[in-house]
DNA sequence: TCTGGGGTCCTAGGACCC
DNA sequence: TCTGGGGTCCTAGGACCC
């Protein structure tokens, strides 16, 4: 008659986002195959996927698969706008939405029967809503959980529908393979494989303490759960982020040390506005690196206090650089990023921030920071003198 | 098979404090 | 002075996701 408990967790995921915004936005893309990206490939339309290009493949090999796939430069801003137009719909359709990324989202409508039909109905309902308002392909999983509402979704793509009712999910979740377990990609699928383990039923087969062994503390208890479709979570809307970052490929030609000094500055600058948008600080600076023959490292430094002042993180920054200096120069640089965590909520009538010798350099110093690296560029710091490695990072006098 | 830019979480060792 | 245990923070690296 009815069910103990219904699946009433929506994932909602858009096909190909960027491959379908641009065969949206361009009608003589449409039915052909679509690369979004450059160097790599970012997205990929259902036509090219089906020549083998996938997302993150090289350029030279994706074209090489698909001679006759059209690139596209991306647009980020109509994606931004495509996303922002997509969540509305969610938000229309469920009180609560969590959102995983620029293109999926989790919805629970619970309770929502007598209001909007079942959650079969409501999930066509948005299918049909995207498609014809937005002109966007979307693919909704239902299910008891959340993970597993994420594998319905999986499962069903492109523009499908896919329902996994309690009394079937393990029937339906143990032929699967394990890559679709979260969190298992290329090493964990391999050290499984060496064990002779490939699908999700034979995880769920093994005791806790045997796939611990195997994969370690945290991997092995989790996929042991999941396995089991154990997942607890409550779709619920996202925290705030916990880390910003940006970084830049430097292409394999050599750089000169103060050239990567002058890029590294144009980076704390990007991260530091994103920053201070956000009405938040940081108190760890991550400098990352990736090297000619691949391998990356990282450095780190955690300031006495929360910052968000550009001059502040560019002296953290500055120094981290400064003590890779020799490894950059002999195993060639290829990619450089800064990232700032440890990130902390501010008012800004309240934060008030002082320079060793005393002087406040809120507000007015950062204003005038980004007029000029608006105006003339990021390097412009340095020539300016805004900047320099000399420069101790600020310490902020926190209320409290 | 050599590539982007943005993130999250986990692990492990060492320093330090109680 | 020696020895032990527990907890937190910092740093570096790695796996994974979109």
């Amino acid at each position: 008659m009815f069910a103990l408990s219904e699946p009433t967790i929506l994932h909602a995921d858009l096909d190909a986002f960027y491959a379908s915004v641009e065969q949206r936005d361009d009608p003589a893309l449409r039915g052909r195959a679509v690369i979004v990206g450059g160097g790599v490939v970012l997205s990929a339309s259902y036509e090219a996927r089906a020549r083998g290009v996938r997302t993150a493949m090289g350029g030279r090999r994706a074209l090489a698969l698909c001679p006759d796939a059209v690139v596209v430069r991306p647009r980020m801003a109509a994606y931004a706008q495509a996303s922002r137009d997509v969540f509305a719909v969610f938000a229309q359709t469920a009180p609560i939405v969590e959102a995983l990324s620029i293109d999926e989202a989790f919805l629970d409508v619970r309770g929502l029967e007598r209001v909007s039909g079942t959650p079969v109905r409501i999930a066509a309902r948005l299918r049909a809503e995207v498609r014809d308002t937005i002109g966007l392909p979307i693919t909704v999983g239902i299910a008891r959980t959340k993970f597993l509402a994420k594998v319905a979704s999986g499962v069903a793509k492109p523009d499908g529908l896919l329902l996994v009712p309690c009394d079937r999910e393990l029937e339906f979740l143990h032929p699967l393979s394990v890559q679709r377990l979260w969190g298992v990609g290329k090493v964990t699928a391999g050290k499984l494989q060496a064990d002779g383990i490939v699908t999700v039923g034979q995880v769920a087969a093994l005791p806790q303490a045997a796939l611990v062994e195997l994969v370690g503390r945290a991997t092995g208890r989790r996929l042991h759960a999941l396995a089991h479709n154990r997942d607890a979570r409550r779709v619920r809307p996202r925290r705030r982020r916990r880390s910003i970052g940006a970084q830049r490929a430097l292409g394999s030609r050599s750089i000169q040390f103060d050239a990567v000094a002058s890029i590294l500055v144009g980076l704390v600058d990007r991260v530091c506005r994103r920053l201070r948008a956000g009405g938040r600080a940081c108190r760890t600076v991550v400098l990352r690196l990736r090297f000619a023959d691949y391998s990356r490292c990282t450095r780190s430094r955690t300031m006495v206090g929360p910052t968000h002042a550009t001059r502040a993180i560019a002296a953290t920054a500055g120094e981290l650089l400064a003590a890779a200096r020799v490894c950059i120069e002999v195993r060639g640089l290829t990619l450089i990023g800064v990232t700032v965590t440890n990130l902390v909520a501010w008012a800004p009538q309240q934060l008030s921030l002082t320079d060793p010798s005393g002087e406040p350099v809120e507000g007015e110093l950062d204003a005038t920071m980004d007029r000029v690296s608006d105006r003339f560029g990021a390097d412009a710091l340095i020539r300016g003198g805004l900047v320099g490695r000399d420069q101790v990072p600020t310490v902020p006098l926190l209320p409290d």
